[in-house]
DNA sequence: CATGAATGAGCGTTCATTCAT
DNA sequence: AATGAATGAACGCTCATTCAT
């Protein structure tokens, strides 16, 4: 994805989304942010008016709203649920190998540590949610009732967030590919006790 | 727990622990650390002659331990593999609400983001591999073969990861507490201890 | 006083007056300015194309011109030059008061830490002048020949200058409605008006 | 008075006695300040921890304790109080002319817009008081009882702060010298009514 | 073994100004 | 005549670290 070619802002946001999430809110300078951006210092200010903040926010917006975008795509050609959950591991497991295997969650690693910290972790919440939300359409879409729908989303959801933090200390992407066979609940299975 | 008795080096660790956890490794600066633990200016580098990193790595190790004692405390009068699960997920739960509902992995927070990157993502993984390791051993004692108990050694680890997470986002401990529900996969199942 | 009828660089002359002479020159910004005028960005080069010099310049006119009017009115239906002397100290006194009890002389204030130093003492030095010479004018009016007239303006200017430093320090009118008793040399000589 | 032998800290509070009382408070940047006490950026704060605040006040205290000695010096020898308030007033002017003739109150400049507003306030309003205090104490010592020691050390007061404010704007140190003449109220001295 | 004074690079932010529209 | 987007220097301040004692 070539950024120059983007306005200002857009290559601020694309920027911060990169560098929060890899070395967290506080981890990331402002020139960091400038540099990679390739932006002049005072035209942080002019976009984001309460700044560093503010871009945090605007970064996680893009950045939840582009895994909402993955798990669309996941989901769109897939045939069951399980399909769709697959597809979705396997692309973040992809993603995770692209971007250097030290990314964790783009949301958690940007906000939960900032400043404004109340505001920080309600927007997380909410984009949280949507993410959640978004699998829950998918799963009743496939012929589940609202109760598993909402369990197996939840499922999910911690699982990938579980999987990015142990492929980001494992260093690899495996961890994401695993996650699928841990969210297959077959009932029909027994387990011989010893 | 008070630490007002404990040597300077010992008040230093479990500040570190405390405060890294939940700001994260750039989020905390010396000073802070300094005046939660009520150390002297000049006594950091005595300690830790490599500073802020090696203080990471010793408040890592510590809550390691005691994440480890967590777990063995969980499952060490738990008849069932998911009576422990349980119990140790309540007991992170109430962890959680003691220490403000905002607070994660204790490892992530303190080492994902760290300076001496690779140095600090071998050790997270080391610290995760031996939480799974204990789970692990636990399994295999309720009967569990290799492969079964490294899979809900694995899975749990990655719900109580992921609740973190979210439990973070929510400010509420009610994820922790649900993450057993989504272990049991095979509800019909009873398996005997060992 | 509503100004918000008042053509944009009458507004930026009034909010700079205002805000010089409370906070000083620096300690003003073109943002603090802009914003009190409900000015739009753009609109101060416009009107002032050397900026914020050119903008203290005409606030400091602005004031020394409302200074000159109420020495003006308090001289005006005087019959003696102490009863104009103390006219002019209780209006200024209740101007301290209306304005928050926080300012001192608008031109000080205003022009004597500017950038453009020389230029700005020397607008100074022309604005006190007039001041001083309005109240000669009017003590020569009253009979007083020009030694004692001049002696007097410039005693009343400096227990008036002096008066507003103490006022501002005490946080208090009452300084300046006691200057007048420090003008009055000879108690016992009446001076009859010209 | 060469300053490079005395220690930082001291360097540093007469660096802001003398920038502070020439630019005001927020006319001097920390650059300044630093480079005209050749002292480090770092050493600022460790010498006063809340920064630029803490040193206008050190640089204020000192700047008044300087004026209470040179206002002992002026009255120690004298055998009036005519002759210390002249005294006082040339050495003053002395002052203004040795320091480039641009200098107005130190407290005032120093003070007056800091941004700790009222805490800067009430501190001036103290030095004032003790300028004040310090002067009725010699006027006492002449035998002049209470009251009109108190009238006369405010008439002084309030000269000096209007001669400081004139001199500045007229770039000489002429009017302070003419003080003393504005003071001497002889009460048998009779004007002729015009 | 233990301390706190000292430091300069870097922090996030605001500044007065320019300029294309 | 009137505007607001854009800018880089400077702002006051905090940082992790060093070192003499």
């Amino acid at each position: 994805m070539d950024t120059a070619a983007l306005p200002t802002k857009d290559r601020l946001i694309r920027a911060a989304a990169k560098l929060f999430r890899t070395h967290g809110y506080h981890g990331v300078g402002l020139n960091d942010l400038l540099s990679e951006a390739a932006a002049p210092k005072g035209s942080l200010y002019h976009h984001f008016p309460n700044g560093k903040a503010d871009l945090a926010i605007a970064a996680a917006t893009w950045a939840s709203d582009e895994m909402l975008r993955v798990i669309a795509a996941s989901f769109a050609e897939a045939e069951t649920f399980e399909d769709g959950a697959t597809t979705l591991c396997f692309k973040l497991a992809k993603l995770f190998d692209l971007t250097g295997q030290q990314d964790g969650c783009p949301i958690g690693s940007t906000l939960f540590e900032g400043p404004g910290n109340a505001g920080f972790l309600e927007y997380a919440d909410r984009c949280y949610s949507g993410w959640i939300a978004e699998v829950h359409d998918h799963a009743s879409r496939f012929g589940l009732d609202a109760a598993e729908a909402g369990r197996r989303a939840e499922h999910l959801f911690l699982l990938i967030q579980g999987g990015w933090q142990l492929a980001r200390a494992r260093r690899s992407s495996d961890v994401l590919r695993s996650l699928p066979a841990l969210l297959e609940m077959q009932p029909q299975t027994t387990i011989a006790p010893a």
